[in-house]
DNA sequence: TTAAACAACTAACACGTGTTAATTCACTTT
DNA sequence: AAAGTGAATTAACACGTGTTAGTTGTTTAA
């Protein structure tokens, strides 16, 4: 099924038939049905392929996952290679929420894992073959920024989700951000306003933005409310679950505890919840826990944990407003955005006299 | 960069540009090497709408997932719409493995969600506008047979992982199912060997063959090791968080209890647990639980869930070799596979004397 | 009545590639 | 030296679409 046997069909020429699809104007209501019609009833639809070979859009958006598989993790916390797929970070529900925002939008999504910064040709190959008309990359770090940057050079049409590099640095990259400063000091004046004042933290991996930028602001929020930050209250981790489990350990060695602690993303969080039962510590009546992401398991957790949203819907649908209306006027201004966090109250905070 | 350009700048027809991309032999390796040279020199990437117009493949494999939204779903239970996004099922592991396969196999993946039965023409568009080469759907339900038969009926080649039709009754339809009855024949028995005599089941939607099919391999284990099967430790769910509580709540009524119980899957399981503990009762002390699926959640509840494994790498694998076969032979063969199941052992069940 | 304007439609080109049949050119055979 | 062989290359067509410029045929204006 072609346009050109959708014509013969309906007895005009093949451009007609064109002319109808792409809503031109000046074609009369009777003939536009009648071609409608035999669409319809022979099941046409153009070939995308042939509309996108002469410059038309593809429709179609690349997803793609930069997903370092560390393998160097200690073995005895990962129980099989599938939940190495991202399966610990909140790039899963991501996804989900992406292509749910770009068929809305009626895009289709082409979705592809990037599993080191070596393969990054892999974006720049989907954009020179015309497979896309613009990317959303997700979970890249420092070390990926030059790349990236090389790929929007040759005026490719990317948004970098969180990415790695400090906004007054990102130079012509856009990207959406999760306000990390603003959700972390949400976190504290929280546990402050249940009065909390011996309050600890697992930090994430430092080297990344996210974990330095909320190291930061724990600090700052801590400091701007005159409580002092313990040295022995503060737990390094890296984001994995192990580093939570052993963080936590690290702080409940002395004598004297914190409180409350904001563990820096849920994963590690539930390390520290195995960390705190260990010491024979309960869940909040001794300690309190705090988290960052709201991933899919805070909510069975027991105690269901307490955890900075955010929200992935509008993380995509921000994206995807960005890439389309980039691709629209065919010109790139690079826009940082943030998107804003909330806390979802559960049980893991108790209020302190 | 076209292979017109590229051919200008080595000084050869752009029909050798096109011969040596598509390895034809009797081409010299000086030639040839002139011109990867210049492919690499130039980053020249061959128009992949260019090609799939004259006929080649589009190397790209559709992923549909059916994702019913259940807006009726008790209210309590769901905290936010976002978890809705097939997030209770192994939809979302799958789509990973899936892309992680489909990528080792040099294919791209086209990933769509489909929200109702009337939403299946998605297929069928992808492939007449010859995005893809082959699709796998996953969630149908038994509705979606038909016309699921009738994109296959046009020669499209289509895998359906865990169908929803009996497989004598498939048809043309290829498809990749999970041992359910044996995973659940192996669950049983772990618990027989273990010592468990009085051994509930909490049923799935037994409108959905996987739920018919687990509830009838639990009752044949079950006479087949000369064991009763009380009406009383049986629960009826339908495979969601909240009817795992209830179902579980019910079989906890009388005074006397099972001291095993089989829950069709990890989400139920939770929602049992849930029921236990309000029971005052401790897992696996007094009374063991073992669940179905191996979900992510599983390894981190309390205790750590014993559960039947379906390895989600291997089902996408084998619908990919199925899929790429047919692709390259052009001819589909209605097979059905079904992939074996393994039981992962943590702590939720015990050794009864 | 004729020219101009307009509505409705179409012929023809372009997009970038793969492939078939044809062509060139060097080399071997008679 | 002529004819034949074979290797290396290429010209030309096809794929299905969007769009521009052009062509009808009809209505309006002078």
């Amino acid at each position: 099924m072609n346009s050109k046997d959708i014509a013969k069909i309906v007895g005009v020429s093949r451009s007609t038939v064109s002319r109808v699809i792409n809503n031109y104007p000046d074609i009369p209501p009777a003939t536009r049905e009648k071609v409608l019609k035999a669409i319809k009833e022979y099941n046409y639809y153009p070939n995308a392929s042939a509309r996108r070979l002469v410059g038309m859009k593809s429709s179609t958006l690349g997803l793609f996952i930069i997903d370092i598989r560390d393998n160097e993790e200690p073995h005895h916390v990962i129980e099989n290679n599938e939940d190495l797929l991202y399966g610990n970070s909140f790039f899963s529900p991501f996804i989900n929420a992406f292509i749910d925002q770009s068929n809305k939008a009626q895009y289709h999504v082409l979705v592809s894992t990037v599993y080191s910064s070596g393969e990054l040709w892999k974006i720049q190959s989907a954009f020179c073959e015309k497979r896309i008309d613009g990317a959303v990359i997700i979970g890249s770090s420092n070390d990926d920024y030059k790349k990236i940057t090389e790929i929007v050079d040759k005026d490719f049409i990317m948004v970098a989700v969180d990415l790695d590099v400090e906004e007054e640095n990102a130079g012509k990259v856009m990207s959406v951000n999760v306000n990390n400063y603003g959700g972390v000091s949400d976190a504290l004046e929280y546990l402050i306003e249940l009065g909390h004042r011996d309050i600890g933290i697992i930090t994430g991996d430092l080297s990344k933005l996210s974990g330095k930028v909320r190291f930061d602001s724990f600090k700052h929020t801590l400091s701007r409310h005159c409580l002092p930050l313990r040295e022995d209250f503060i737990g390094y981790g890296d984001f994995t679950e192990y580093s939570g489990y052993e963080a936590m350990k690290k702080i409940l060695i002395s004598e004297k505890y914190p409180t409350a602690v904001f563990v820096s993303n849920d994963t590690m969080a539930i390390g520290a919840y195995r960390a705190i039962k260990e010491r024979g510590l309960k869940i909040p009546e001794d300690i309190s826990v705090i988290g960052f992401d709201n991933s899919y398991i805070s909510q069975y957790m027991s105690p269901p944990l307490t955890s900075v949203n955010v929200s992935l819907p509008e993380i995509a649908k921000c994206s995807i407003d960005l890439l389309l209306e980039s691709i629209n006027n065919n010109e790139i201004k690079p826009i940082q955005k943030t998107v804003d966090v909330e806390i979802i109250k559960r049980n893991s905070c108790r209020k302190i006299e």
